[in-house]
DNA sequence: GCCAACGTTGGC
DNA sequence: GCCAACGTTGGC
């Protein structure tokens, strides 16, 4: 593992965004817009380029972790906010202190088994992940080292790094 | 489609 | 600053 990286969740619903869309998106990369929620916002300000991702399927069947992303671009404004046309325009940011923020991340791999969220519900090592934490709704959020390395192991994938 | 668990808004 | 009402998330 390289020194300094940290390791992150982030949801996303695969009929709005899959990691098959992803993965075919120009230069496998996509700017993270449309998160709406002070916490998530405030996880993804903390994201340094090299850090990575678990892309995770939510309100899908069955909702699970498929694969891996890598940060590679820190936090900027996310235009989404001041289109007004748009789903997730927000009037209450003014463009001279941007309220939202988006990153860019790039595809690395798909599992090939993806991990179910009930399948992580069986490892004990992953009781504490904030993915499964009662009530836990935040879109995006860290995970530790290890619990990375589990899940990794998990899904019979090369430790990435 | 249901609804629990949250987060946000706005009246007071 | 409280908190009821409302909106959203997301598993089931």
């Amino acid at each position: 593992m390289t020194p300094g990286r940290r390791y992150w969740l982030m949801k996303s619903e695969p009929r709005v965004f899959s990691i098959e869309d992803l993965a075919q998106a120009p230069t496998q990369t996509t700017s993270w817009d449309g998160v709406r929620n002070y916490q998530a916002r405030n996880f993804m300000r903390e994201m340094a380029v090299g850090d990575l991702v678990l892309f995770y399927h939510s309100n899908a069947e069955p909702p699970a972790v498929v694969g891996i992303a890598e940060v590679v671009r820190t936090a900027y404004p996310d235009g989404t906010q001041f289109e007004k046309t748009h789903h997730h325009y927000d009037p209450a940011s003014p463009p001279s202190a941007p309220r939202w923020d988006m990153v860019d991340i790039r595809y690395r791999q798909t599992f090939k088994a993806s991990l179910s969220l009930e399948r992580l519900r069986q490892e004990p090592r992953l009781k504490d992940m904030v993915l499964l934490r009662k009530g836990s709704r935040l879109s995006v959020q860290p995970v530790t080292e290890a619990e990375w390395a589990v899940v990794l192991k998990l899904a019979g994938a090369k430790q990435t790094g």
